[in-house]
DNA sequence: CAGAATCCGATTGGATACTG
DNA sequence: CAGTATCCAATCGGATTCTG
């Protein structure tokens, strides 16, 4: 079985506020990096994720199901079983996020000094 | 002089929140094509991002200059003139976009035909 | 001309509690 | 386990009006 997910993965991670470019919504990219591997449970999801709230994070994933992002698989077991897995279309999006994180690494520093020079600047 | 921007730039252009990938706010990523070639005023940029209210573009002009992507010169005359002007970490912004642009050229119409199938299986 | 001030509706994200 | 159902505060974008 393939490892568990890293429960502080996304631990020094910007606030998404403060990027300049998004994908989707709050959750969407930090979704898309948790299935990159495989498909996993909603529990399993809710681990890095934290502190989201299961309604939040089910607003994303069917946001994304219904752009053809990920497809959503209920086993029926006791107690129940749901996968989610990324499509081939939601794979592409690792081109324009990768984009949008190598902008992060090489010019992150320089915006994040810019928005303290403003502020001091008053 | 320059050419004064295309008045119909955006037409053919989808409603942002129909894309997955955003650059800055509502606005950022077409600000930044009109500033691609040099300095704008602010009422030059008024016209291809109509209808655009004053307070909103103002908004999005200042939180790019707190973040350095956009230089804000005013000329003490009558009437008053203000010019916009990209810097350098504006115009890298134009890596990750281009990324987003291409990634919807090739996806963008398979995302809408997921959305519909979607749609249509209720 | 280039905005500032005010007011407002819609959307977003979250807290909390409950269920098949 | 994997959600759903309510309720709610904050943010976002826009309409309108006014000004140096």
């Amino acid at each position: 079985m393939r490892e568990p997910l890293d429960p502080a993965l996304f631990a020094d991670c910007d606030d998404h506020t403060d990027l300049p470019v998004r994908v989707g919504d709050k959750w969407t990219a930090k979704i898309l990096v948790c299935l990159r591997d495989g498909p996993r449970r909603f529990s399993e999801l809710q681990v890095p994720l934290a502190p989201v709230t299961p309604k939040v994070l089910t607003e994303s994933l069917r946001a994304m199901e219904r752009d053809g992002l990920v497809t959503r698989t209920a086993y029926d077991e006791t107690p129940p079983r749901v996968e989610y897995e990324l499509t081939p279309l939601g794979h592409s999006l690792f081109q324009p996020l990768a984009a949008s994180c190598t902008w992060n690494a090489t010019h992150g520093a320089e915006m994040a000094r810019a928005r303290e020079e403003y502020a001091n600047r008053r």
